[in-house]
DNA sequence: GTTAGTCCAAAGTTCAGTGAG
DNA sequence: CCTCACTGAACTTTGGACTAA
């Protein structure tokens, strides 16, 4: 190309005191002879938005403002910006405005603006309404995840299982409050009345259970399975989830952020909180498998052959294929990372689940194994002491010690197979594409609510080729 | 506009199309209706390079000065090019497209990449097959995560280990690649020179060691802690850690996000893989505890008191919190939800690290036992079963049964003590503003042989995140 | 005179087709 | 049938010109 390697990022020798310049006091009244840009090095135009910088800059910055743009950066968010290249990352480039202060105060409302009456061109129709929604949001200071300030709903988490009888020390009220939560968390997955979720909208729309009030005690009997509904995941995974959802719009913090940040938060812990809300919620003295309320368990899958590279190795790859693949063939307006990464962890999760929380993972236990019970065990630990009953849950419940069937885990297992939250997941991912089609995205200009600016693009198309 | 810039990025100032330029009549400020295109005579789409032309041609010119091409004529160099024939003769189409006088110098530098256009992407129609939707997925090759097509590094990874003995099934490429990949992995955490990244960006950017020549042999001997170094995580969760950014570049898929998404992704998967790495490298006969490759261990810490809400519940309020601090202190640009996220795992992880993999959650590992090892108890299991070295790392090392250190994964034990990965994250996540000073680093701007489409390879889709 | 915001021609990119191998 | 480079219509983005405050 005849360009010559256009990639000098010639230094202009002088000219470079334009980022440190110290005659920039005040106000700048002052008209400059033949001031850089800041940003980019071209010719200024004059001071815009509290910076010397060139017409491109300038409407570079107030569009990524006002329209809320995210910008990603394909390299190492230190792409060079100068008149050369500064079209070439507008994450580095956007980045870069900021830094050199440009002011996103200076920008004004174009809401009354005056008719440009040179020519009419097709009317747009550009509803600006709420082009200040997110800069009002991230105004917003930090926020204590239990501050109740903010909020109409009244914190107090109604009683159910409060924390344990005073301990010997003040309990911190935070910890209290946790403790609380907690126990009603054990209190509802146990026994309460609990419907799954169709969809993550839904989940997130309904009130918290956990706001209730909880009527259910430890004397009642352990939530049982209805055998005429359809389950997509296994019984008690399928509780957790709802109740997860319900758990966090328990935080303040939680429900101020806006919907897309909380179904990010949501998916992307789903597979982590799951499992360790099995584990948490598994007896003490169990190393090796993980006991559901009702005391169906699961174990680990004992390995078989010496095949090194086993499921941990595909399932990492998978996962990265998930997440890759995710981005890669979302479309359009509502395509989130977090629902890549979700789909990834999902992935992982189906996976790992079922594993039985072993501290081992050369097997995936792609089939719970069918272990003696408890009971058949004589009731004993390895250890040859008596087991104590999971404190967690009370009584011990008839149906104790049985062993979840066998299939458990098994993606060909039917309807209490392999927990698919990809799945569940992408329900609401799909609800969600139908949110956005019915608000109010048209254009770039829709700068305000929701996921509409989100999506990403991966890797796959093909740029030219050099020959 | 330029004048005597240095650059060479910038048009020349002539080629401009500006009102005050009345040297060439033809170019009218606004396009007849009806023009022609002035190459093919076509229907012009406007002034494209200076000249009225179609958007065959407008295309056309720009990709054969991009792209460097050299056209042949297989006839008499006298071709017509008309709307009908355009495409028969390149070489005279770009002939001609010079003789009527495109403008070479209005082609500008690559830009950024922007997002779908408002057409929709043609849906992949779904079929319907259950259970193998990943391995369909792989198959239409709409992600392949190995894919090598589009980058030039070559995508075999070198020697090491590879796959192991023929099974008696053919193994398909894409396990034995996993095989060699796990394998590789094994060996250089093992034994192999590893330097733990500063930052993740510095991991992000090096070279992957995976795509070296990997010369250790497991005849070598195994790392050990250099005592002259600090550490901020525990030595082998170091290794793993720098191991796994490299692993995850191994993956072109991987290597064509933007940068955020991969901080993503690994920030994300950091503490879920470092446990499943650990498990799935500690030998198949422990079930108890984690063993490193040199034989150090640790175990689950066993519970003592009964108080309910343990580090668990606190743990996930603090990964909330952590998010939603994050996300609200979130200024604009740069903090994605992404990183919140990444916090509240990596604060997570803080927590739940050096618990040893146990599907028990009930009490945080806050220290590790100092358990009996297991030379002093006879090489046993509980079985009564002689233990088997360590398959994956070969030789039984010399320290093999050591324990680790009692007060691993102690926050208050110094340098050995728990692991933060939240801070190493954040460090990087501060290196990425310092870089933005006009660096050295050229990437982005050639249109021809450029680095850009190298590094941009095979990426596409927009760099957009989502807000 | 300055600096906001707006407009729109002309840059650029995307992706469904097309057709050769 | 599949793959892959090339094509061009359909979009998006950019920034110089211009208007308003
Ligand atoms: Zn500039
Ligand atoms: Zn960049
Ligand atoms: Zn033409
Ligand atoms: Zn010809």
């Amino acid at each position: 190309m005849d360009l010559t390697s256009p990639n000098h990022f010639d230094v202009p020798s002088s000219s470079k005191v334009t980022v440190c310049n110290p005659s920039r006091p005040s106000m700048a009244e002052k008209l400059p002879p033949g001031t850089l840009c800041v940003v980019c090095e071209d010719l200024a135009t004059g001071n815009h938005y509290s910076v010397p910088s060139c017409n491109g800059c300038k409407t570079f910055f107030r569009r990524a403002v006002v329209n809320n743009r995210n910008f990603a950066c394909m390299g190492n968010e230190d792409c060079p910006v100068n008149k050369g290249v500064r079209c070439a990352c507008r994450h580095c480039r956007f980045k870069k405005c900021l830094l050199v202060g440009m002011d996103k105060g200076s920008i004004q409302n174009d809401r009354d603006r005056i008719g440009y009456t040179k020519r009419t061109r097709k009317e747009k129709q550009e509803k600006r309404s709420d082009s200040e929604d997110e800069e009002s949001r991230l105004a917003n200071g930090i926020c204590d995840p239990l501050d109740t300030s903010n909020h109409d709903l009244g914190e107090a988490i109604p009683q159910g299982l409060h924390g344990l009888e005073s301990s010997d020390k003040a309990m911190d009220p935070y910890l209290a409050r946790l403790t609380t939560l907690e126990n009603n968390f054990t209190l509802l997955l146990s026994r309460g009345r609990v419907t799954p979720y169709e969809s993550l909208d839904e989940g997130l729309m309904a009130n918290s259970k956990f706001h209730e009030q909880i009527t259910v005690k430890m004397a009642d009997p352990i939530a049982t399975p209805s055998t005429v509904e359809e389950h997509k995941m296994p019984f008690w995974r399928s509780r957790i989830i709802a109740l997860y959802i319900d758990w966090a719009k328990t935080f303040p913090a939680f429900r101020n952020l806006p919907h897309s940040d909380k179904v990010a938060l949501i998916t992307n812990h789903a597979s982590s909180y799951m499992i360790m809300c099995e584990a948490f919620r598994t007896p003490e003295h169990h190393n090796d498998k993980i006991v559901h309320p009702d005391g169906h368990y699961f174990t680990r899958y004992p390995p078989k052959d010496s095949l090194f590279v086993s499921t941990l190795a595909s399932a990492a790859a998978k996962s990265l294929e998930a997440n890759c693949a995710a981005v890669e063939a979302s479309t359009a307006a509502d395509a989130t990372l977090a629902e890549a990464i979700a789909a990834a962890n999902a992935m992982q999760y189906g996976q790992t689940a079922g594993r039985g929380g072993g501290g081992q993972t050369g097997q995936t236990g792609q089939r719970v194994q069918s272990t003696p019970t408890l009971q058949q065990l004589g009731m004993t630990n390895e250890m040859g002491k008596m087991i104590a009953l999971p404190l967690e849950y009370g009584e011990l419940p008839e149906r104790y010690g049985v062993p979840i069937p066998a299939d458990y885990g098994d993606p060909s297992a039917g309807l209490e197979g392999r927990p698919d939250i990809h799945e569940v997941f992408e329900h609401g991912s799909h609800d969600r594409h139908d949110a956005v089609i019915i608000g109010k995205r048209e254009e770039a200009g829709t700068p305000g609510s929701g996921p509409s600016s989100a999506m990403m693009g991966g890797g796959g198309g093909r740029t030219e080729c050099p020959s």
